[in-house]
DNA sequence: TTCATTCATCGTAAATATACGATACAATGT
DNA sequence: ACATTGTATCGTATATTTACGATGAATGAA
């Protein structure tokens, strides 16, 4: 048996299958589909707050690697940065971790 | 809840690199880091059983990306496949779904 | 100013992902 | 035996990801 929603007839619904929130979810996903972005994650976590270079202390990689997953996750709205002189501040945003808590229960 | 010492750090657990579960968690997140891979995930919640043929239907890819989407979420451990005669059945493996909602709840 | 520090971005090479049509292959039907 | 059906896999073209070193921009110190 096959739902349809009353109210919006789609134009074409015959290949309709990826939704708008299956996007959503593939993107913040993907953002956690690389261990060492995961590895950053936790790292924020625990540390509340720290600085690109304590995290490319912890981290197997080159500077410019890891500011580039750092972009990664910032895109994905995983994690929040500041600038503070000429440091970068970076902190974790709960709210998409728990986005994606959500999205994954809806799953 | 946590003191640590701002000082000097413990020898054993001040590096907090990139650990197994780690890439435990980046591959469940990968496989998942598309979204026709999560409408494929959605389909089978929904269906129980379903063959190769009925997600073709419904996604707007060729025969043989399905099949490759297929191939990388049964990699990951996210669906299991079973052939029956000529046809491919395939369902969801929730357990590697909780798998992915424990590591997450860690995170 | 000049130098050092911190980080983002550029340029690039290698690897992986994504998509398709064509083809192979196994099981069933005629 | 032969054709049909449902899938997997191959070959391939393009796009994206991942990694690094080099460079540039912004700040603070000397």
């Amino acid at each position: 048996m096959k739902f349809e929603p009353l109210c919006c007839p789609p134009t074409g619904d015959a290949k309709t299958a990826i939704q708008e929130s299956d996007a959503e979810f593939a993107q913040l996903a993907a953002a956690l589909g690389h261990p060492a972005r995961v590895a950053i994650i936790r790292f924020l976590k625990q540390k509340g707050v720290c600085i690109c270079g304590e995290i490319v202390e912890v981290l197997p990689l080159a500077q410019s690697t890891v500011s580039q997953h750092l972009k990664t996750l910032k895109e994905a709205g995983l994690v929040q940065g500041e600038t503070d002189g000429p440091r970068s501040c970076y902190c974790l945003n709960p709210a998409a971790l728990e986005r994606l808590r959500v999205l994954l229960g809806d799953l």
